[in-house]
RNA sequence: GCGAAAGUGGCGGAAUUGGCAGACGCGCUGGACUUAGGAUCCAGUGGGGUAACCCAUGGGGGUUCAAAUCCCCCCUUUCGCACCA
């Protein structure tokens, strides 16, 4: 027995007694809807996705750090591929929408020294809390699928992945200058690094040589740039940012030669064509050429001293600096072209990371080598004719950087441009000083962690064998749990603990020790949508089959903090594993979507140390979920940062109630058809316009969804909501009221669930059972339109016209109108302009 | 410093991409029903003007029959990149 349905005169006036009593029953009654039907979702597993899908849709939210506090912000990005699962689920998708844990990093660790509880513990327990709050905000999850990285079962598969990478030659330990966070003792990758500051706690990082990990990302740079041209569905601000952290630039390494010896001192320069016009060469302080150019005796202290200066400043000092400085080094370079003697200076504008670490200073060319030339009075020479004229070229008032025609250049005067560059490079090529060459700013990626709560690297150091990986079938290298002391030393905790460290190797069976360091988080984060696919997987990281069927991911919905880190490493890990053969798609994601952020009322992020986090759990234990999630996607579209206010949840809890009584007072009895259409042409007014309402917001919302400015689909229904007229037919009123039930299952999943159970009578989910509504495209092409009449740009009335009237009768219909026939008394008509469906524009004298 | 995006009522935001600016909602004002209203319903709500109308999308110019939307200059804000040779 459903509520309302045997009694006429109660669906009439539909202010349902169980729902709508007081202000405290509304409250709590949408936060009983809310458990029950999450409860039948759970029940029913609605959303456990298929092994092997027909017609799939992935669709995933970026993987989580358990914190534990699951914030307003969590509960909006959620939302978004929530309600784009649950209408992609009505249209008949077979639906993935997993979820999983990024549960290695700090803060566990940190966690761990002030509550003495082990990370472990306090990340399940973490991962516990945040799940049961997940649930109770309505987000559907395909909980069978979840992975949680931290366990042994998951980074078995990490482990793998990195036996894989250093069998191909692609992970190397190397020793390098590395970037040292001394609050969170230990090193960070390049990305991590941004700014000169710890991406994690935002203090100055330090330089350290360190003997570390690296992944070769550099050797698929190109293969990571030309991608990006086919990621059409990614927004291209995301794009743009990847392209220039990959920064490839195109020129040529020419060996410059020292005097009066055999060292080269090859630099790289984008401009051969300037080539003529060094006048001196600048070393970075920490280029190992440094110590082999022999600096005189008279030099070196000054040297040594700057080097020092260099070396102690901090990177943010070192980039914010604005005048650049360096040292005479006391040597000179040959320049290989023109035999020309040029002094070598040593400068930390010069980056010994990127390039050669050393460059040919051109100062009549390059804005930085004129500022340096000025500086230290050095010669300013000009060798590209950009026309300036030889008074301009005789002041030397300023770098010129434009391409033009080489001069002063010997054998290449007159040369222009682009093949002016080609014809240096090939000239250096023939006389083996050069060659062509290409730079990318991506450098190697810094995988070593000294930290204990990461995933274990699973190489083992031998004496004899040197670096052997961990045979595959002895995987996982599981973290030792026990008495650990996390305590930052500065070196891993794991060095500390003898039974892990001390192994045998698997080679020669001596002594041998694991590798103490644990692997970037990133690691982790790079590969687990492919775990999705195949979660439970024991024998291999997943079945090559259960990714071909659910991959790519349709839609990934994530922060764009991600777009220099996370968002490179799992295309890199992608386009590996195509290459191992394991996946057929060299790019994982076909459509990418940057959602806002939500801050407190003042526009502060929320934390937890200012105290302004926004619980949703109270909002929807006070509210009832869907009123909230309503609040949270009207109030801006989701690309958008928001600035919470719970004030809006006012108005999406009225419409809701003021839905509810609409959806009430239809009649389910009789043909509930949700499919039939209606023929214009038989329609009274009132139904006629009703019907048309809610085709055009239908139209609206599914144009909106697509791009998913849930604002206006919510305020579509309102305003369809609005429009209907009270004196439309049974029939309409439930084809109608039927309809907001569907087109609102996505964005108030739990009411329109309870309507479609109690009150239409299904015993089916909506979500499995309703469809997606189509729209009725005859309906629209006959509606009347109506049509703005303006004279010279302003409106002065309004026509309503048949669909298929004629401009020559619009224009008679709009001469007619009264107003329009004022403005046009006494005037010339000199033109009259028809947009169709829009306006009829006369322009008079 | 360079680059990108944005600037619309008291507030959040609309405007199907050059075609009726301010949809939808909050708030506010008035009214109804009430013992009561922080509930609900009805009406109003960019500014000016009794009105006809006029003025309005950060400011100033321009293109166009028509500009929030396109172009130029300036101001402000928010993000990226910050010596990449």
């Amino acid at each position: 027995m459903r509520p309302g349905r045997d009694d006429p005169t109660e669906r009439r006036f539909p202010l349902n007694s169980e729902l709508i009593m007081s202000t405290e029953k509304q409250k709590t009654d949408f936060v009983a809807i809310g458990e029950k039907w999450q409860q039948y979702w759970a029940g029913i597993k609605l959303a456990e996705a298929p092994e092997t899908p027909q017609k799939k849709y992935f669709v995933m939210p970026m993987f989580a750090y358990p914190s534990g506090d699951i914030h307003i912000g969590h509960f909006r990005n959620y939302s978004i591929t929530d309600a784009i699962a649950r209408k992609k689920m009505m249209e008949g998708y077979d639906v993935m929408h997993p979820f999983g844990w990024d549960a290695f990093g700090l803060p566990a660790e940190e966690a761990a020294i002030k509550n003495k509880r082990h990370p472990e513990e306090w990340t399940l327990h973490n991962i516990e809390v945040s799940k049961a709050t997940l649930q109770k905000c309505g987000i559907l999850f395909d909980w069978s699928r979840e992975v949680t990285s931290c366990l042994p079962d998951y980074y078995k598969w990490t482990q793998w992945l990195f036996i894989q990478f250093f069998k191909k030659g692609l992970a190397y330990r190397k020793t390098a200058t590395v970037n040292w966070c001394p609050t969170c003792n230990t090193v960070l990758a390049n990305e991590q690094a941004a700014g000169g500051v710890c991406w994690r706690c935002e203090n100055p990082v330090e330089k350290r040589e360190l003997l570390q990990w690296f992944f070769k990302i550099t050797e698929y740079a190109e293969r990571l740039l030309a991608g990006i041209d086919e990621l059409d569905g990614w927004p291209d601000n995301l794009r743009t940012i990847q392209r220039g952290w990959i920064g490839k630039s195109i020129g040529a390494e020419v060996d410059f030669v020292l005097e009066n010896s055999e060292i080269k001192i090859p630099i790289f320069t984008t401009r051969p064509d300037t080539v003529f016009g060094v006048t001196f060469m600048t070393l970075a302080p920490e280029s190992p050429l440094v110590e082999q150019i022999g600096i005189p005796d008279d030099r070196r202290a000054e040297v040594n001293a700057y080097i020092e200066a260099a070396r102690s400043k901090s990177e943010i000092d070192r980039t914010a600096q604005t005048e650049k400085d360096g040292v005479f080094s006391g040597c000179y370079a040959i320049n290989p072209l023109n035999g020309e003697r040029v002094p070598i200076w040593i400068g930390d504008y010069v980056l010994a990371t990127y390039g050669t670490g050393a460059v040919m200073a051109v100062p009549g060319h390059d804005q930085r080598d004129y500022d340096f030339a000025k500086k230290y009075d050095l010669e300013i020479k000009y060798v590209i004719d950009t026309g300036r004229g030889q008074d301009w070229y005789d002041k030397k008032p300023a770098a010129d950087p434009a391409y033009g025609t080489m001069m002063n250049s010997d054998r290449f005067d007159g040369q222009v441009g682009k093949e002016g560059i080609r014809a240096v490079i090939d000239y250096c090529e023939e006389q083996k000083i050069g060659r062509a060459c290409t730079n990318y700013k991506i450098r190697d990626w810094l995988i070593s962690r000294q930290r204990y709560w990461g995933c274990p690297i699973p190489m083992i150091h031998c004496k004899k064998c040197g670096i052997v990986p961990v045979p595959e079938d002895q995987l996982p290298v599981e973290l030792p749990r026990g008495d650990i002391d996390f305590m930052p030393t500065g070196r891993s905790p794991l060095a500390d603990v003898k039974e892990y460290i001390e192994v045998d190797c698997p080679e020669c069976g001596g002594k041998a020790e694991r590798d103490a360091d644990t692997m970037d988080t990133f690691m982790c984060s790079s590969w687990y949508f492919l775990r999705y696919c195949d979660p439970k997987n024991e024998t291999a990281i997943f079945d090559p089959k259960k990714a071909a069927a659910w991959l790519p991911i349709d839609m990934y919905v994530g922060g764009i903090e991600h777009a220099t880190g996370h968002l490179i490493y799992y295309r890199f890990f992608t386009k590996f594993l195509y290459d191992l053969g394991l996946l057929k798609l060299e790019e994982p994601t076909v459509r990418m979507f940057n959602h806002g952020m939500v801050n407190d009322e003042q526009g502060r992020k929320m934390s937890k140390s200012v105290g302004n986090v926004v619980s949703p759990i109270d909002l929807v234990g006070e509210h009832g979920p869907d009123p909230v999630r309503l609040a949270v996607f009207f109030a801006a579209p989701s690309e958008k940062e928001i600035q919470w206010s719970s004030a809006g949840i006012t108005g999406t809890e009225r419409f809701l109630i003021r839905a509810d009584q609409f959806v009430r007072s239809a009649d389910f009895s009789g043909n509930t058809d949700l499919n039939r259409t209606f023929g214009m042409a038989d329609l009274s007014a009132e139904d006629k316009k009703a019907y048309l309402a809610f085709q055009l917001a239908l139209q609206k919302i599914n144009f909106d969804f697509e791009r998913l400015q849930f604002n206006t689909c919510t305020a579509a229904v309102m305003e369809l909501l609005n429009i209907i007229p009270n004196d439309i037919s049974a029939e309409m009123r439930t084809y109608i009221a039927g309809n907001i039930v569907r087109v609102l299952a996505p964005l108030a999943p739990h009411t329109a669930e309870e309507w479609w159970a109690k009150v239409l009578g299904n015993s089916e989910s909506v979500f499995r059972a309703a469809g997606w509504p189509s729209v009725d495209q005859t309906a629209i092409a006959a509606a009347t339109i109506t049509l703005a009449c303006q004279i010279n740009g302003k409106v002065r009335g309004q026509i309503s016209v048949p669909p298929d009237t004629d401009n020559a009768t619009i224009e008679e219909l709009a001469k007619a109108e009264p107003r329009v026939q004022k403005h046009l008394a006494g005037k010339t008509i000199k033109k009259t302009i028809v947009v169709p469906k829009r306006l009829v524009n006369f322009v008079v004298q």
